[in-house]
DNA sequence: CGTGTAAGGAATTCTGACACG
DNA sequence: CGTGTAAGGAATTCTGACACG
């Protein structure tokens, strides 16, 4: 579950999340994608499913400073 | 194993297998990805998988057509 | 702060075809 | 038969910015 194989595109339909909230909370360092040569982020499943958390956290009111210390989460 | 999230570059990668071998089984109907809006093949890791065995049957002297027979898959 | 959007470019994927054998 | 490739188009994703509050 931690490949990072899923493209943007599919994350948004699985969260549904907008790719600016994805990328914006990545710019907050709170989710890790990887990168093909060409640039495109690459998410598994794990983020999938701490892009749920983060956004569920966001709707109780946290701030993404606040999430960052939410969970130890493994760097990729 | 069976949700279909990767585009084709990534199964290239994970197969090592090129666009045309990949695209080449699903006309030969040895595997059923799933498509976007926009026509975008979709995989699963269980189709991943699928054309490992695919490759590896063909390496051995099967010819597709033989193939589908080769082991019951569940349909998409 | 968190998210929406229009903008232009770059990378990705698609189909149908010609090629070899 | 199984696979390579050049061709042109369409869909996807990227970044930086302006906007609101």
């Amino acid at each position: 579950m931690e490949e990072k194989v899923m493209n943007i595109g599919i994350v948004k339909e699985l969260t549904g999340l907008s790719e600016r909230q994805i990328r914006y909370y990545e710019e907050r360092k709170l989710i890790f994608p990887a990168r093909t040569r060409g640039g495109a982020r690459r998410y598994s499943f794990d983020d999938v499913k701490r892009l749920r958390e983060i956004h569920e956290k966001l709707k109780d009111g946290f701030h993404t400073f606040e999430l960052k210390t939410m969970r130890p989460f493994k760097s990729v």
